[in-house]
Order: C-alpha cells, then structure tokens, then sequence
DNA sequence: ATATAAGGTGTATTTTTTACACTAAGCAAA
DNA sequence: TTTGCTTAGTGTAAAAAATACACCTTATAT
C-alpha cells in the first residue's frame, strides 16, 4: 500500500470476492499486486474505506473498478480483524462476495483501474492459490457461505445468463455444492418452485439438440416465497 | 462518548446482543446510557475497539464487563458502517450476539462496570424500545440470525442451563421461531438426531410430575453431524 | 383420597425425497 | 437421406420424513 493513510492505526477496508461462472466453472476474479506488501502475490479487489464513504458504497466502488459494471449482486459477509492480518498497521477489513453473468460478458475486467495491480484474471475455484494478507482465510468462508445460501436463497441466477436452460442451472448447483445431482430429480424440484418462466425461445449455436431457455421469475418469487425457499440439499 | 479517541474519523466498535433465556422468555442485555449522546436511553452494550486488540478480543472484553462472564458463546454477525450512524462522527461497528445461561444465574449482569451506563437490564424481546443510535436495526438483524441459525445448529443450548428438559427446549424452539410446536412431534425428532443425553436425574421443586433432565452430547454431535443439522422447520 | 398440572407416549396419513433408464430432437458428417 | 452423435426431456415406485392428533401416567398439594 503505497501512501499509508495518516491514521494508519485505526483504517478500514473492504475487500470483494466476486465469482463468475464460465465454462461449467466458478471462478473468481482476483488482482494480481505489483506493489509491496506481496508484490506479485494474487490478491481480492479490496481498497481502503474513505473518510466519508459508507462501507457499502466503497464495497460498490470497489466492484465498479474491477469490473466496469454497476448494480451488481454483493453481500457483506464477515468482517477480518485480526491483529497480524496486515504486515503495515492495523486494518480491519469488511468482507462482501458478489457475482456477475460472466457468459457473454467474457471481456468484464481485463484491467482494473485500481493502482496496485497488475492485472486481474479470472481463477477457478479449484486452482485457487495462496493469497495475500489473509486473503485465503476471506476466500474460504465466503466460499461456505454460498455454498450454504444457494440452497436457500435464489442467488445461482446471478451467475447465468438471464436467459439460462436448466441443464446450465444443474451444473451450477453441482459445482458450487461439488456433487452430482440426478438430472429428473432436479428438474422436477426447480420447476416445482414456481419461480421460473418458460420462454418460447431455445438455445442457439450448439451442434445437438437446443434445449429450453428459462428466466428467473421474480414476481413469481415474491408471490411465492415470503422469505426463503429451500433447494436442492 | 465522552473524549473521543484522537483518530475519531475512522473508529471502529463493537456492539453486542447479548441473549438469555428465562421464565420462557427470550431477553436481550440492554444497558441505560448516562451520557450524551442518547443519554437515557437503552442501548447495546458496545465499545471501542483497541488499537491494538483483535475485534473479537474486543467482543469477549465487552461481553466480560457487562456479565462478569468468560467463555460466552459468541458470533460475529454483521458490521454496520452506514455514515449517519453516529452522531459525531464516523464509527463502524462490528457485531456480535451471545448467547448465556440466565436460569439458575439470575444475577447476571446487574450492574455492568462500563462507565457510561447508569444500569443494565433484560429486556424481553416482546417489549423492545427504540434504542440509542442504529440499534434497533442491529438488535432486529441479530434475532433474523438466530432465527435462521436455530433450525440448523445447536445454539439453543447455549441458552438454556446444562441440565434441562425437554419442554424448556421446546419452549425455547417456540420463542425464538415464533410458533406453536407439537409436543410429541417435536421429542421424536430431537430424541431422533441422537445429541441428547438422557440423564437419571429429574427436575426439582416443582409442584408436579417431575420431568427427565437432558444435557447436549457434544461427542454424540460431533460424530452425527460433520457440519450441520435441520432442526424444527 | 382427590384434584391439579405437567410428563410422556404411538400410529396413521400425507408429503417429500430418492433412485433409476429410456426415447426424442437436432445437428453433422458421410 | 441416412446414420451417428450428443444432449434434451420425461415418470414411477419405494423410502423417508413430516404432520396431525388424544389419552393415560406421575408427582405434588390440599
């Protein structure tokens, strides 16, 4: 971090985990640093908290510089303050993860504006290297905790297309919960939920069979669900 | 707040919901303020974060001066940093509920030995007031959690005392979700997750049949449930 | 002994979850 | 135009889990 802040004792920061899904893969878009600390390490798009900046807004900030985009799907999920975490001074940092349809969208972030970094590449998940800071430790939980609201909330839309088949929806929900779900089972289940539309539209561009496109129903979500529902467990 | 710390423009607390269980009641610790700002009113018991001390040292410090209790059960839940949220100044603060044993240690509590509070009571989450600063919103996030959190892992013995009966965990089910629960529904499926231990020992000095006492099997749960279970839907 | 108050228990029905395999459709290549 | 390839799309039976529901038992107090 180049120019500590003054009161260097006391900051803030917000660090994101943003997934995409690509190519039957969840990945993460990570910063590769060309400053010290960790020069060269991979690292989360994250930055200082402004004086006058609610967390969220930087949390939002930080997003539309990695990504170019805006009114993106984000979740704070835990906050990091061990005292070790940063080798300059002592820095807490907000975690949010968010997600964005990365299919047809490939050429999101090629460069980041942000100062310190190289590049930003697209990792899966299953690669994930080592990171700075405590990057890992922020990675892992946020990892866990969609795991576990995916099967609850209807975050997996965030990541497809809007308009999706539920072949694609399927293999989503079987990377992030890393197992195989029987395909009628699944259908049946998803379907049951009432939460999708049916459009009159098939899939272009495949060499097989084109399957059905489906869209996510808000209203009909809404009608249907108070609050949560619970999918495949 | 009385002298604000030098580096007020980017101060960091941490507030705590501190939950208890009694007379079938679910109760949180609030403590009246005798300071400015909101002085007189009721707020969660909260601090400063030391420069050097780790946010969830932080945490056991607070829960510490206001129940005179180590080793509480204790979660971070969310970290609030809108910019309007403290009337003189930026602060962020990060959020914790716990969870103690009221019954039996009524005496918890009575007067905490942080200075700005003139006293602390239980409050029934029934008769809530507005509190001081956001913490109405802080308090109303932390019972969604615990809510949520209830179905799936065994935090409702946190609450209760280390030899209870299965009516007083129902009752605890009952508070916390908000709805009536069948009593024999209910004992099968809790007796069926095999965490229980069943005790040869049965209430006392109550005026009638003598109810079975059961404690929590952590080895028993930690061999049934690598991660979790579903509890009462 | 009797009244009171909660403790404790089982079964039938419905709903949900699981396991499981073949035909249909569209495209491509021969 | 036929054939092969690849994925789309579909139903049923069995098992497991959740629900609805009511009465007798036991300890204490009077």
């Amino acid at each position: 971090m180049e120019n500590l802040p003054e009161h260097f004792d006391s900051l803030f920061s917000v660090d994101c985990v943003i997934f995409g899904f690509d190519e039957g893969e969840l990945k993460i878009l990570l910063i590769e640093r060309n400053e010290a600390p960790f020069d060269g390490w991979f690292a989360l798009p994250g930055y200082f908290v402004e004086p006058t900046e609610a967390i969220e807004t930087a949390a939002q900030r930080i997003l539309f510089e990695s990504t170019g985009l805006k009114g993106i799907f984000m979740e704070q999920f835990y906050t990091f303050g061990a005292l070790g975490r940063h080798p300059q001074g002592r820095v807490i940092t907000v975690a949010y993860y968010a997600m964005i349809r990365l299919t047809g969208n490939k050429e999101v972030a090629p460069l980041p504006t942000t100062h310190f970094a190289k590049r930003a590449v697209w990792m899966s998940v299953k690669d994930m290297p080592e990171l700075a800071f405590d990057h890992s430790r922020i990675f892992r939980k946020s990892f866990e905790k969609i795991k576990n609201k995916i099967s609850y909330q209807p975050i997996a839309f965030e990541l497809l297309p809007e308009k999706f088949t539920l072949t694609q929806l399927q293999q989503l929900y079987e990377v992030v919960l890393n197992k195989k779900l029987d395909k009628r089972n699944f259908r049946k289940k998803m379907l049951a939920y009432d939460i999708l539309k049916e459009l009159d539209e098939k899939q272009k561009g495949v060499s097989y069979r084109a399957a059905k496109l489906y869209k996510f129903d808000k209203r009909k979500y809404a009608k249907n669900f108070q609050k949560e529902l619970s999918f495949t467990r």
